[in-house]
DNA sequence: GACAGCATGTAATGAGTTACATGATTAA
DNA sequence: TTAATCATGTAACTCATTACATGCTGTC
């Protein structure tokens, strides 16, 4: 009945590729979509049903010897709806870092405190790079099953690894600043100015 | 009595550094929080309230004439919770890229579409980029009131400029190579790995 | 025989957004 | 005097997460 979300629009756009069980859906998004559209596992369950009562899927019993799987196949409606949602604007992008919120507020702890928060920002980036690096080389063994996709998977592959590399470098620039500071509320002779190079 | 989320702690965090009005502290939460802690501006109101629920701000009833606005103010409870929560690891950051998700099922659509999704992408930067240099300049104008949180806000104005630069970056590039593909799922001779370096 | 992975389900809750209304103030 | 901005509030909703439970399958 309601319409369909984001969300929605998502699954669609894996089922268009291939039918796929819950599990298996779930897993994808965790792999690829998570990366620019993360969502709990659960969500997806509920996602699939929803598709299924608005005809944009179907579902079949299947089953692995006596353990029962669901597998949902795109349906003609479905992809009308995928393509006319592909042809609608976009929602603004939306970035969530908790890190950098410590980082913004950090005079209300201490120097010690805002580097560490710097480090964890760091880490995490280098092991998304981990990860990106590990699936780029996967792509390269022939072993990934869409060989059909990979023009627009190196783009949104391209994207988070430009992400993740500007995250680090930023990282590491940041490290760098603060140990020219005398602490968390007092740059001493560090020039805030030249942080921040505006091209014109 | 619920404990307190990152929201509350990021307006604790406003709070610690002066008392707002509830409007003051949604416009600054728009302005700056913003960018990498997006609320609407109806949370605003609701988090001040909990926070004054649980201890760690009050509020005070002032007026513009005879229009009452609510002034809130940070307790030492409310500073301590701060400092431990600055203390603690922070949940790994989230994007969430409509956009992005439309470029990575393209081949549903047509290349007129995928090439009109990413000038959406390249415009939005622009713009993004747009309101930075005008914040940025507007500190150098002296008509910043947090002078002393210069260094403090040059570190996330910093992230804000490298990210939408890498993602206008990004998309200029990812414009170019679209021009090259026959069509939203033919790429022609477009080699997908010159896409990817991966430096070791 | 144990354990990781497959394949769901139920229940509860929460965090956040959207839409809308209202009335006062200030600047053009 | 009109419009933008100030300064909230109410109501409804929904999207999503968390926590947990269950039972099967393949492999070491």
């Amino acid at each position: 009945m309601a319409s369909l979300t984001s969300t929605s629009h998502a699954l669609l756009g894996l089922l268009a590729i291939r039918s796929w069980s819950t599990y298996e859906l779930a897993k994808q998004v965790e792999r690829s979509l998570g990366w620019f559209w993360p969502r709990a596992e659960r969500k997806v369950y509920d996602e699939a049903k929803r598709l299924v009562d608005g005809g944009f899927a179907r579902s079949a019993d299947e089953s692995t010897g006596a353990r029962p799987r669901t597998v949902y196949h795109i349906t003609p409606k479905g992809r009308r709806a995928l393509t006319t949602w592909l042809r609608e604007p976009s929602a603004p992008p939306k970035l969530e870092s908790e890190a950098l919120v410590r980082v913004f507020f950090a005079d209300s702890a201490t120097l010690e405190d805002l580097r560490r928060t710097i480090d964890e920002i760091a880490d995490a980036a280098r092991s998304q790079l981990e990860q990106l690096r590990a699936l780029v080389e996967s792509v390269d063994d022939q072993q990934y099953p869409f060989s059909d996709r990979l023009h627009l998977n190196a783009l949104s592959l391209r994207f988070q690894l430009d992400h993740q590399r500007m995250t680090l470098g930023w990282a590491e620039w940041a490290g760098e600043q603060v140990t020219q500071w005398r602490d968390v509320d007092d740059p001493g002779e560090w020039v805030w100015r030249d942080a921040l190079p505006i091209a014109h």
